[in-house]
DNA sequence: ATGGCATGACAATCATGA
């Protein structure tokens, strides 16, 4: 089973970066986030086409989440959930279901923008209404995966150029203390089970050719239960996707699990 | 040097991203 996700940044305009990533990677289930779109105009049918069944919350213009399922899963998309328990916000930025006996969480987190922003204010309750949902869903499954855009480069090795972003968002103890109260809360960083490549990361700036000059920022993650993670065989970022014409400055994460019951 | 680039709403610039 491939579990995935993606920070498209407009589902209108990557929709044939999707298609195209749909078929050469065949995933099973895909968190998406910016999808930029209200739910009458999302293109649920031409997912429909490709094989996969949808499931999306969206508003105009920011944020928007949708989780993605192929046909091969059979089982009935479980107690689904949009909107992150315990938060007022009209921001779409949470969904979760249960299908095949995997629980999966998909997450836009705020991205905060600056510490004495008042959005870093709401990404620090964001960030505390999450840890205290955490722990229930782990408890009820044994296989529980939260993956999307978490806006966190959890540590140095995360970051090109970790002296220039010290201290600033994205980077910051706080937002590094939530990560880790995920980890401590029984969740692991699929992408660390393995050995990676240096330098790789799934966010690039538009500017500067960021992307060319492998300045990048690891903030896109999937996060698995102890049982998921023993079941994991790969964890990759599909930079590929980076490298196309117009194409969203994050790339997709996508982790590989075992199916041995 | 608070810029650079991209997206969307809107109809010239502006909010937001990270």
């Amino acid at each position: 089973m491939k579990i995935a996700t993606w920070n498209v940044n407009s589902l209108r305009v990557r929709l044939a970066h999707l298609q195209q990533w749909l078929a050469v990677r065949d995933p099973d289930i895909v968190c998406l986030q910016e999808t930029k779109v209200v739910d009458e105009d999302f293109p649920a049918q031409a997912l429909l086409d490709c094989g996969y069944r949808a499931h999306f919350r969206g508003q105009k213009t920011y944020n928007g989440v949708a989780i993605l399922l192929h046909e091969r899963r059979r089982g009935e998309a479980d107690d689904f959930v949009s909107d992150l328990p315990g938060l007022e916000d009209p921001q779409r930025r949470f969904l979760a279901l249960t299908v095949d006996g995997v629980r999966v969480a998909c997450a836009y987190f705020p991205n905060g923008q600056s510490v004495e922003s008042d959005k870093f204010q709401y990404k620090l309750r964001w960030l505390a209404a999450l840890q205290a949902w955490l722990p229930g869903e782990i408890a009820r499954h044994p296989r529980f995966a939260l993956l999307g855009d978490f806006n966190i480069a959890p540590t140095d090795e995360d970051v090109h150029d970790p002296e220039a972003w010290r201290g600033q968002v994205l980077c910051t103890d706080e937002e590094r203390a939530a990560f880790r109260a995920m980890t401590e809360a029984g969740l692991q960083d699929a992408y660390r089970l393995f050995p990676q490549p240096a330098r790789t990361y799934t966010w690039y700036d538009y500017r500067n050719f960021a992307f060319r000059r492998k300045m990048g920022l690891r903030i896109d993650h999937a996060l698995v239960t102890a049982e998921l993670a023993a079941r994991c065989t790969a964890c990759t970022i599909d930079l590929e996707m980076r490298k196309l014409e117009q194409p969203s400055d994050h790339a997709p994460v996508v982790a590989e699990f075992r199916e041995d019951g």
